[in-house]
DNA sequence: ATCGCTGCAAATCTTTTGCAGTAAG
DNA sequence: CTTACTGCAAAAGATTTGCAGCGAT
């Protein structure tokens, strides 16, 4: 995999974006940077990318895929009032996260997981 | 919501499953049961059955939903070997669940949450 | 010169919708 | 009779693919 200009390009774009964007929201975005890039890359760039590991994809929202600049460990709540998705720290999150921990290391054949709330934003609430 | 024949031989069916199927995968399922219903009558009534909470809605695997009739509390694997779908009890999901019983009694705005592992599932391992 | 990446357009796949007909009270 | 449900076909939406050209070693 050669991380070229466009990759890079791609990469710090959506690390800038806190909104988790599915693919052709990003699509959007990079098109106001790069009027050429063709959809097809994009697609098929957050998915080699994500693979890598240098991008996180969400595979947790309904039907598409969203994808996160950040890859750290953290949840996210998906908003059943005006459908926004972020990034969300709930009461009790730190047990929580040692609870998966645990999990992950008592079942060695999981290799990670995906979790998202659901529930009113702090907006909508 | 009335519950129909239809409906009532969809809830059916889908109990019997245990492969968690998408809607598309469903509907053949249903067709050789009931040749004349149509895949818009499929998707119609996983969705209102869900809504309804009849049924569970499986938000979480990649791109399509998965439906499935046993709306008790449990987790899911997907096999990134095979591909499947499968209902999974991982070591210590007891604390997890308590763990997530209280994220969710802590933050009222909370309503549910989506959760799947990735890895090998036991046929795959 | 090579080999992977990219844009374009077409193809494919999945899901939703409009509408006329049907079913059940 | 009324109202919600259903099948059909078309439309819409999302993602993938073939291929020729491009770009970076």
């Amino acid at each position: 995999m050669v991380l070229t200009t466009q990759r890079k390009a791609i990469i710090e774009e959506l690390k800038k974006l806190k909104t988790h964007p599915t693919a052709d929201q990003f699509y959007e975005v990079m098109r106001r940077k790069t009027p050429k890039i063709s959809i097809a890359s994009v697609y098929r760039n957050l998915e080699v990318l994500s693979s890598a590991g240098m991008i996180a994809k969400l595979e947790v929202s309904g039907t598409q895929n969203r994808f996160d600049g950040d890859i750290s460990m953290h949840y996210h709540l998906k908003c059943s009032k005006c459908g926004g998705f972020v990034d969300f720290s709930p009461k009790g999150s730190k047990t929580l996260s040692k609870s998966l921990d645990k999990v992950k290391e008592l079942n060695m054949n999981i290799d990670n997981f995906n979790i998202v709330f659901n529930g009113l934003c702090d907006k909508c609430k």
